[in-house]
DNA sequence: CCTATATATACGTTTTTCCATATATTTTAA
DNA sequence: TTAAAATATATGGAAAAACGTATATATAGG
């Protein structure tokens, strides 16, 4: 994938919603609309609109099981996009505690089996 | 200084008159604004305009030297700021390729004694 | 002083982004 | 086959960003 220019990739992010979301499924490694909605704490049209984006800019894939769509990192990243995520997601663990709080606490999380 | 979030410093860097001009800083240490703007091939006041942002942003700092006034990273960037931008310069060296080509063929570039 | 060069800012306009609300689609389960 | 849950998209409007042009400021050198 050859689709990442700085200035391309910093578009993608450079949204509070959008970072916060790019960088909670770097932790998570794969999280769904619900489980996003729940930790960012922002109504469901909202997140997907920002996913559909981060989709759209290559950052992102997904996959539906049953009536949940799971987000992960694309497999396919750039490893200076993998690189500056990680970068990002080591430095900022604080900024995102709130985020994470929320998701472990949410109730009736998809049962995530394959 | 503590005041980079991941999304405000994606937002500095997302737009590409910006983003080169950062990573160019980066690559050469320290420009001045009439080397930005030769090196980019864009008129002064869109080069100045953007330097103010990145100024603002906390990325870069600047000292006037005479009638010239020089733009080099700011000296107190937090360290995931700085590593973040050497990961996106070393990966993106022939993204910059053109501006750099310009600034060497560049002529009557300032003289940078102290 | 006066002029030229380098840089910064102001202004009005166009473009882009973001949002909330409403609605459509997909899937599960009754 | 209907209802409910999860997700996606459409739409119109508000806010922010970016632009080109014009102009202001600062410094150097006569």
């Amino acid at each position: 994938m050859n689709i990442f220019t700085p200035d391309s990739l910093c578009k993608t992010l450079a949204d509070p919603t959008r970072a916060r979301i790019a960088l909670l499924v770097a932790r998570e490694k794969e999280l769904c609309v619900c489980e996003l909605t729940c930790a960012l704490d922002e109504i469901q049209p909202k997140i997907s609109r920002h996913l559909a984006l981060l989709r759209e800019s290559g950052l992102l894939a997904d996959r539906r099981k049953g009536q949940w769509v799971y987000y992960r990192l694309h497999p396919d990243l750039p490893t200076w996009v993998t690189k500056t995520l990680k970068t990002m997601l080591d430095a900022n663990q604080e900024w995102l505690e709130e985020n994470h709080q929320r998701l472990c606490a949410m109730e009736d999380r998809p049962n995530r089996c394959c």
